[in-house]
DNA sequence: TATTGTTATACTCTATAACTATA
DNA sequence: TATAGTTATAGAGTATAACAATA
């Protein structure tokens, strides 16, 4: 059993057309996500991370939040108190709504956020300056295809 | 605060060179993992599914599983005990080490992951549906680079 | 005595239900 | 009465420490 997947998961063994590029794109980008998450020095937890960046693009309610990561209220609600404990974000009250609580990043949380991002990004580099000029130019061109993928 | 991340994370902001690729590269992987994860009907665990793929290549030892998801002892022994209990795999002694407990894969194990496989598949297929022959020849090209990335 | 795996216990992240405060 | 958020409680997944079985 050598294969990872079975070789022919949707089309026909002899269909090699978009399907074995779905597959194969897909663990690529899979695989990629994953080490570049596990073997970058992280102390950021995963959840915190996803509300730091969003928190990073502007002020939101906790509501927003819960709803923008596909988590109930009191998950997020503990998630903004790990936040806030740790100096990253800050809870205010909505002057219009004393009901809702606005969430902001603080310039701590945000040099926490850079300094993620950073390392991550540094992982990246470190595998692209291994690549030939041939190679960095097949993933320019392709980058906007799959920003596209992405956000479809 | 439009950017999702500062215009300048490695290099200097006139230095566009292969770190803007690297962070734009490992984002656009980042989210077309994450939408594949999340909006693919799964029923398997994400430390599940991870177990499963690895026994579908072979049998493997409890420790083996242990040290390749990089989990401990106590974490894989409880996680091969959910996948024994579902139906999906099976522990066996090890004939010339009886301290050693050997893991293999199930029939109904296989049809699982296959199963889950497909849902991806069809989540990326549909993505590659809309795209322009240009744009699949990009990715085709780029393939094979990204791959190279995903296991160096 | 060293190694392989499981059980005991505790901590974190998650959810649903109940509660408080505001609209 | 309805809505936004928090607190109470419980269920997974994880780890370290202690244990049992085998080499």
């Amino acid at each position: 059993m050598t294969t990872a997947y079975p070789s022919a998961p949707l089309g026909s063994p002899e269909n090699p057309g978009p399907f074995h590029l779905a597959t194969d794109l897909r663990l690529a980008c899979l695989r990629i996500a994953r080490r570049n998450r596990f073997e970058s020095v992280v102390e950021v937890a995963p959840h915190q991370m996803a509300v730091l960046s969003r928190v990073a693009c502007g002020p939101a309610s906790a509501g927003d939040l819960a709803e923008w990561e596909r988590v109930s209220a009191p998950t997020m609600s503990r998630t903004i108190g790990g936040l806030v404990e740790a100096g990253w974000i800050e809870r205010s009250a909505d002057p219009t709504d004393g009901r809702r609580v606005i969430v902001t990043i603080t310039d701590e949380g945000r040099e926490r956020l850079a300094e993620t991002r950073r390392a991550r990004d540094e992982w990246m580099a470190a595998r692209l300056e291994t690549l030939s000029e041939a190679d960095l130019e097949a993933l320019q061109a392709a980058l906007p295809v799959l920003e596209r993928i992405a956000t479809s």
